[in-house]
DNA sequence: ACAATTATTAACCAACCAGTTGATAAATAA
DNA sequence: TTATTTATCAACTGGTTGGTTAATAATTGT
């Protein structure tokens, strides 16, 4: 009994700094050196828990996809919650956890498009996500003429890309949109909640 | 005079090819070797030309940004061009930009964030945008009662996000959407830049 | 024609990389 | 106790990395 927990301790701390380490530089930029190093073991001890970089990685990525904000997704699978209260939640959701890391998020998104033949497999098992009450909802919704007739794809993609976005990329739209102040790009997210949800219903409303 | 011709063509030889391989596996993943190798030069011709893998790099971003669709933001700073028929060419011209290379813009967000204290600068001095016109037509048409009271810069995170996401990030949206297959997600991206302009007018008319 | 400059090359270098080995210590089982 | 398994480590391996050097070939200006 004992020994187990040395056990996990070891290989646990191997894997919090690998998730540091490759969530900061990606898996190009990580040396795995660096990463036992930060863990304190020698570096055989990360080739007995594990069995190439590549691996490793992979699980970190797996771990990343778990906390990268997109459980918000669960809401939209919802029964009872009407849509328009769904957007709310979701959006709110999604911008939360997004906000809370945003260095996951990022690093889900550049490792997957850098690397997607190896990653993209993975993500498909760890997402699954049921469309078909959000579908419902919106037949159901634009039957009664109480929205317009939208495709459900095109509505996820705006909210995900709208929350997303500016998180995710923040170096980059800081720089385009001239709002260089760490503090003002702060608000300036902040103001985002309302923008996005605004815009949303505004659309679905027309 | 014919002298340089030569110097030209090796040095752009090396360009180009530095061009294609950083962008496709940025600056982490590539290797000078796999430049060379692909110019078709000796590895210390690159080292005659560019006194770095580093400056060889920015020289490679900073021509990444030239390419990346953002130019779009020009026809923002038009004086005559109406609002709504600036915002619908902008929508158009950015779409149509990401759509012919999106592997640049790609390349430029991701090696922006993932390098973000080596990049921000060239950032800055590459793009320069003057929002003043569009301010300004904002608060004319915000103050005639044509649109609602809304803030420029949100208005272009948010034209910018809607396009830019599910093009420089298709895996992962292909994946989360659903939308697995290439040519579905090449429809679903056509049909976004009629949803996109939607949404944003009814946004600002609402 | 010749000196000076520019362009090119093969061979080299130290540092680093992911991954291994074989010996050893610690825990567990008999 | 002793045999076995599990955990740990320093040292090593073969290959690659970014970068250099010194000699040479080609081009240029005079």
């Amino acid at each position: 009994m004992s020994g187990s927990e040395t056990v996990a301790d070891t290989k646990n701390k191997i894997l919090e700094s690998a998730y540091s380490v490759f969530l900061e530089k990606g898996i190009d930029g990580a040396g795995i050196k660096e990463i036992t190093d930060k863990a304190e073991v020698n570096k055989a001890m990360l080739y007995y828990y594990f069995d190439s970089k590549e691996h490793l990685f992979q699980e970190v990525f797996r771990k990343g996809i778990k906390e990268s904000g997109l459980q918000a997704l669960d809401v939209m699978e919802a029964e009872e919650l009407p849509l328009f209260e769904k957007i709310k939640e979701f959006i709110d959701l999604l911008t939360k956890q997004l906000l809370e890391e945003p260095l996951v998020s990022s690093f889900v998104v550049n490792e997957l498009s850098r690397h997607s033949e190896m990653l993209t497999e993975i993500l498909i098992e760890t997402i699954e996500f049921d469309r078909s009450v959000l579908d419902r909802q919106i037949k159901e919704a634009a039957d009664a003429y109480e929205i317009a007739r939208i495709s459900p794809r095109q509505l996820l993609a705006n909210i995900i890309t709208l929350c997303l976005g500016p998180i995710i990329n923040q170096k980059f739209y800081s720089v385009t949109l001239d709002v260089l102040d760490e503090d003002d790009y702060r608000k300036f997210l902040q103001e985002r909640k309302g923008v996005i949800y605004d815009m949303t219903i505004s659309w679905l409303t027309t």
